[in-house]
DNA sequence: TTGTCATATCGACCTGGATCAATGTATAGT
DNA sequence: ACTATACATTGATCCAGGTCGATATGACAA
C-alpha cells in the first residue's frame, strides 16, 4: 500500500497554451514554497479533474477492471451515455486515462504514472512528525 | 521529500451527516477496488476543497510561514476580505487548517495529517513499475 | 459609551461545469 | 446502397460555488 512512483515530472515549461490540459508537476509540494498564481491555477485544474464522484468511480472501476470497454461504463454509474463520454474525455485529456479505439469500441485504461503529480503535490512541506 | 505520513484513517463510519465536511478517509486507495457511490461522493468532495487556486496559495503561503495572521493573507492574493475569509473558512472545515482566535486577530495553521488522507487515495492499486 | 479595527456572515450576482436530448461520425454487417 | 451499433459532439438547461459590497460581531482603546 502507498507505493510512491514519481515518473514523468514535466515541470510545466515555457509551453505556451498547452492545447491540452495535461496534468503535469506545477511545484516541489504544496506545503514546501508559496505557489504562484499560474503554478496555483495549474494544481488547482488538476485537482478539479479528480473533485468529481462519476470521475473518480469511472477511474476506480476501470483500474479494477484493467482495459475497459466504454460500452460496460454507462449502465453501472446511471448516467447517460453523452455523460460518460465527456467524463471519459475529460480524464483522457488529463492524462489519468488512455483511450484506444479498436472497431467501433473505444478502450480505456488507467495511466498510473500521472497520479504521482497530484500525490507529489500533497507531499512535501514540514514534517508533520518531527521526531 | 514525499514523506508518508497516514494518521487518523477514519474509515468514514455511519456518522450520520456529518454536520462539518471534514476530510476522512473514504477507501483502500482510487485504483484499489470500485468506489461506491457515497465514497466516490465524499473523496470527490476532498478533492473539491483543493481545486481552487486561492485556497492553495493561502494553503501554500500558511505552511511556508507557519502560523499566520489572516491579517497577512488578504493583500497578497488580490482578493476582498470576505473572499480570503471564505476560503480560509473551507480550509477549516475541511480540517486542512487549524484556527485560533487571539485578540481580534485569527492565526492560521495547516494540519499536515490531513494531506494524508487524500495522499492515500491517489495511493494503491496496481503498481505501474512490476519488476 | 463611543469609536475603530479585524474578521465573519449575509445577500446577490455571475460564471463554470455537470447533465441530457438530439445529432454527428465512424465502423460493421447485410 | 441501407441499417444498426458505439461513441463523440453539439446545444441548452440548471445548479454549485467563487466573488464582492454591505452588514454584523467581537475585541480593544479612549
Amino acid at each position: 500500500m502507498s507505493i510512491s512512483i514519481i515518473i514523468n515530472v514535466t515541470r510545466h515549461t515555457e509551453s505556451e497554451s498547452m492545447d491540452v490540459k495535461t496534468i503535469t508537476a506545477c511545484c516541489d509540494g504544496l506545503l514546501a514554497a508559496p505557489l504562484g498564481e499560474a503554478a496555483a491555477e495549474d494544481l488547482a485544474a488538476a485537482f478539479k479533474v479528480m473533485a468529481d464522484p462519476v470521475r473518480l468511480r469511472l477511474l476506480s472501476i476501470i483500474a479494477a477492471q484493467g482495459e475497459t470497454c466504454a460500452c460496460n461504463l454507462t449502465a453501472p454509474l446511471g448516467k447517460s451515455q453523452p455523460t460518460i463520454s465527456h467524463h471519459l474525455s475529460v480524464l483522457t485529456d488529463a492524462g489519468l486515462l488512455h483511450r484506444e479505439k479498436r472497431g467501433k469500441w473505444a478502450w480505456y485504461s488507467v495511466a498510473p504514472d500521472r497520479f504521482a503529480v497530484l500525490r507529489d503535490a500533497l507531499a512535501g512541506g514540514p514534517e508533520p512528525v518531527r521526531s
